[in-house]
DNA sequence: ACTAGCATTGCATGCGCATGCAGGCAAGCA
DNA sequence: TGCTTGCCTGCATGCGCATGCAATGCTAGT
């Protein structure tokens, strides 16, 4: 009773089904499904046809296991709803490459210690980062020979491998561009203030604006979201400027929905706003808006092109690749 | 000079090395850490400190080989742009009952093949998919036994699982209340071919507005995206409607921007558009879409119930929970 | 004809952990 | 005191696969 066909459905199809179906050891089975195994062309081609018929796919939990390679690698995103094409890049890149993606997506910082440790339990080949993770935990990661890429984060006294998105230069090109067409009374909507690239952007705004002799600035705190950057913009009624900085598209967006819709402006001839980031809804004619668009794909290939090669080497030496953000037209803005 | 030390950063910390700091067997740490383990408490504390100072994380994939369960689902979608929330919903509807998400991201349905492959290599525990599988594949689930959970798809002569917001309901509440508003002559913006719920929806409006005595219907194709929807909007303009109904949000966005900005067009005294979704963006002030929302988070939630009803018990039955769209008022029709 | 050399193949092992089983030990009962 | 009962604990095993090693067969060289 034995032997013959004890759980059909229950019990998944294992190298050793295959290997007996073929009349082959169960290590020939796996020397004929590796690209380096020695197999004849006979014996193989006798293991593929009984592949075929089992429908047999090796266990990657168990090769993992053996291997001390996951071929999975994890990706932290903070909230996919501000950049989706990104982590959808990530996944098809990585797939590409071969790479399984495991998807964290954390709503609080607090939550990274929770992530960091999934990761780790996982054995995960590798991290995309696109959140600012605590310093120790990156020191973990590293410790652990455990690559890691941030996206648009960028740890100055720490060796980390990043992609990002020139953010000074980038806020440079729209405010010079502003006050070149004769904006001198400016309004800055903020990021959160844990925001790193939130943070670079307004810094760098408020200092190139100072540098041009300019002091009238009125700032007002955002959350990187519509609504925020419609309050926000709201609030500056009461003393308009010339033109409105936003931290982001998103807030630009609502920026400008309240200049016309709750304020009863017209745009931009009584008010200009710009953002940053290249949202795709902020290109549509509704808004049409002056932004300065980062190269999301080109940034992700980057990051999938760095972490992929040391996963292959972990000893390379970090590197971080920096990209320019480009100036996009628009008619939310005099220029 | 063995025992000591002997390669302190490169290999990971087993649950072995607990048990020698420990004093005690591999298995005694095996079961301390195992909710349903018989330990003392004297043993678990002390086990618990050579855990804490050694920083033991239990292998995922050597536990997951072992007791055959991975802790692990797959997501398939087909382009996160679309739903990027309904993406993140799910990651952390599934993080918080203890499941991790491997996400697979679908550009055309021929890439199935190879996803549903990988997905039964990492012997995931379950399947949620956004996206429409070829039947064969959705057998094949259902003989292996890994629950799958398709979120606004059904299979009609396919015993499925399935949460659906109901799309006929749902456009008849739009075909309803634009013809109660004298709307007679229509459009309709459709969606690309191989869309289940596109077709449900125009199919609807059509029958819809065919039984409501209306036979004036300009149909123009579409894609879903933005651009397409702009475009089939300008091709209506020589024998404008009274009311563009689109097959979804953005290509109703793109619609609306074809009106105002490439037709000159006022919104809604000249023409009517309405979409289907719930786009977050179609909420914005500069479109203020009347659509029909669908109810994303109950559903995620309830796909996420359903999903883990069933791995525990693998046993019950199919299930089709049916959600209800709800009409959102706007300004982008003449209601 | 004899042996070196190579291509195949099977055997045995172990990746890190969970778990059935049996042994040890203390408490409880008569 | 003798025996039963139950709690802890360690031992041994195996999940499914990859891989080092040895054995086999076969071709080529002299």
């Amino acid at each position: 009773m034995r032997g013959a066909s004890e759980d059909l459905q229950t019990r998944a199809v294992t190298s050793y089904d295959v290997a007996r179906l073929a009349g082959v050891s169960q290590s020939a089975v796996s020397r004929a499904l590796t690209p380096g195994g020695s197999v004849s062309d006979a014996t193989r081609a006798r293991i593929m046809a009984a592949v075929a018929t089992l429908g047999y796919r090796p266990n990657a939990i168990a090769r993992s296991l053996i291997t001390q390679r996951s071929n999975m690698v994890a990706i932290i995103v903070a909230n996919i709803d501000f950049h989706p094409e990104m982590t959808a890049h990530l996944s098809r890149a990585f797939a590409a490459r071969g790479q399984h993606v495991l998807l964290f997506t954390l709503e609080q910082e607090a939550e990274a210690d929770n992530v960091i440790d999934q990761i780790w339990q996982y054995r995960v080949d590798g991290v995309v980062a696109a959140v600012t993770l605590p310093r120790q935990h990156v020191a973990l990661l590293r410790g652990r020979r455990t690559p890691l890429v941030f996206l648009n984060r960028t740890y100055p006294d720490l060796p980390t491998n990043s992609v990002c998105c020139d953010q000074i230069a980038g806020e440079r090109l729209l405010v010079d561009r502003l006050v070149a067409a004769g904006h001198r009374r400016f309004g800055i909507i903020q990021g959160p203030p844990d925001s790193a690239v939130g943070s670079q952007r307004v810094d760098e705004a408020v200092r190139r604006l100072r540098d041009a002799g300019i002091d009238e600035i009125a700032m007002e705190a955002g959350s990187f979201d519509y609504a925020s950057g419609r309050a926000a913009m709201n609030r500056m009624a009461h003393a308009l400027p010339d033109a409105v900085i936003c931290a982001n598209d998103m807030m630009a967006c609502g920026a400008l929905d309240a200049a016309r819709h709750d304020l009863g402006l017209t745009v931009p001839r009584d008010v200009s706003v710009v953002g940053f980031d290249g949202l795709v809804q902020a290109s549509w004619a509704a808004y049409d808006l002056v932004t300065v668009r980062q190269p999301t794909r080109a940034m992700v290939d980057a990051a999938v092109d760095m972490l992929i090669a040391r996963l292959d080497d972990p000893d390379l030496g970090t590197e971080t690749r920096m990209f320019a953000g480009s100036f996009v037209e628009g008619t939310s803005a005099r220029l």
